[in-house]
DNA sequence: TTGTGTTTTATTGCCTCC
DNA sequence: GGAGGCAATAAAACACAA
């Protein structure tokens, strides 16, 4: 026994001797509930007596015996009396109807004051602390049932979460693999044609410079406009793309100017070093949430999500596995 | 019938609260 | 310090396949 504690319930000797004696004296019925069932010398068992007083409560059936017969005396016959002293008692599960009672009452409310365990007892005909008892087992898996609860709606937002992360890092690398198009394209323009902005610009400011036949100039009006409809769908894609109504916008100066025109690298390699570290975060957290997931530049792209480690919860959040309630 | 896994009842030890 | 709650655990009762 813990700390002193007397338990009604312990099938000790003494215990069975005051079964004897309890239930050999109907006087006992009389007695206060706290003395009766909370006092050292009272039975583990109030046995049929009790039990056929929660039928009548229930059903007015008789009770059934092969569920709940703390101590039944026709079994063990008058000559028992020996065996009561030196075989540990059985444990008696308790009736269906008791159970439904019960239930009921957690259902109501999961804790136990005094006053109602010693009155539940004395309608399910069971001592208090079998009540106390049963509400204690019953609070510990209704607390597992929850957290398998818990555990699957945690698995399910996990789940959510990653499906949404890897659905942008999808995004990300088409994204990456269209800039490298680009950029190879603006290179070979580059080693073909010189600068091809300036020679657009050029070609636009002196229309009249090179004087053509009929059909040379509508050729070359007609070369000009393939080549102003490239430039334009060349752009707007490039900002379609990144402007794609899935991607995280970025709508401030530093990053929208990165799709500015005018400066051939512009798209392509943008000046890092005028990032702050706070609009680097930014960016970073743009496309991870921070509780979930590291920066992009901690991210290994070549693994799996899982390898990294970087899904498990923080450490600091399997607090919520200690439970309170 | 028996072996095995699960559920239920009960105990134990520790902890917190008053 | 006692009462009561909880986690861990034991053990009986039960379910069920082989």
């Amino acid at each position: 026994m813990a700390g002193g504690r007397v338990y009604g319930g312990a099938p000790s000797n003494t215990s069975n001797l005051s079964i004897l004696l309890q239930n050999q004296t109907p006087s006992c019925a009389s007695e206060p509930l706290d003395t009766l069932f909370l006092s050292g010398s009272s039975s583990p068992f109030l046995g049929t007596r009790s039990m056929m007083s929660f039928e009548d409560i229930q059903r007015g059936k008789g009770c059934n015996r092969s569920l709940f017969r703390p101590f039944d005396h026709d079994d063990n016959g008058d000559d028992g009396m020996d065996e009561y002293f030196h075989q540990p008692e059985k444990k008696r599960r308790l009736a269906a109807d008791q159970v439904h009672f019960l239930e009921k009452s957690f259902e109501v409310e999961n804790k136990l004051e005094p006053e109602r365990k010693i009155q539940l007892a004395k309608e399910l005909g069971l001592q208090p602390r079998q009540v106390a008892i049963w509400f204690q087992n019953r609070r510990a898996r209704w607390k597992t049932k929850q957290m398998e609860k818990d555990f699957d709606s945690l698995q399910a937002s996990y789940d959510s979460l990653k499906a949404d992360y890897e659905s942008l890092l999808k995004e990300k690398e088409k994204l990456k693999s269209k800039v490298a198009n680009l950029t190879e394209k603006g290179l070979i323009r580059e080693k073909q044609g010189g600068n091809f902005e300036q020679a657009e610009t050029n070609r636009l400011q002196e229309p009249q410079q090179k004087p053509l036949s009929d059909s040379a100039a509508s050729e070359g009006e007609g070369s000009k406009a393939a080549i102003e409809a490239c430039k334009q769908e060349e752009i707007s894609s490039a900002k379609s793309d990144i402007f794609d109504s899935d991607s995280p916008h970025y709508t401030d100066g530093v990053h929208s100017a990165l799709l500015e025109p005018g400066d051939s690298s512009y798209v392509f390699e943008p000046d890092q070093s005028d990032l702050s570290q706070d609009e680097e975060d930014n960016l970073s957290n743009a496309l991870l949430p921070p509780y979930m997931f590291p920066k992009l530049e901690d991210v290994n792209y070549s693994d799996p999500p899982e390898s990294s480690c970087s899904f498990g919860f923080p450490v600091e959040d399997q607090a919520f596995w200690s439970w309170s309630y």
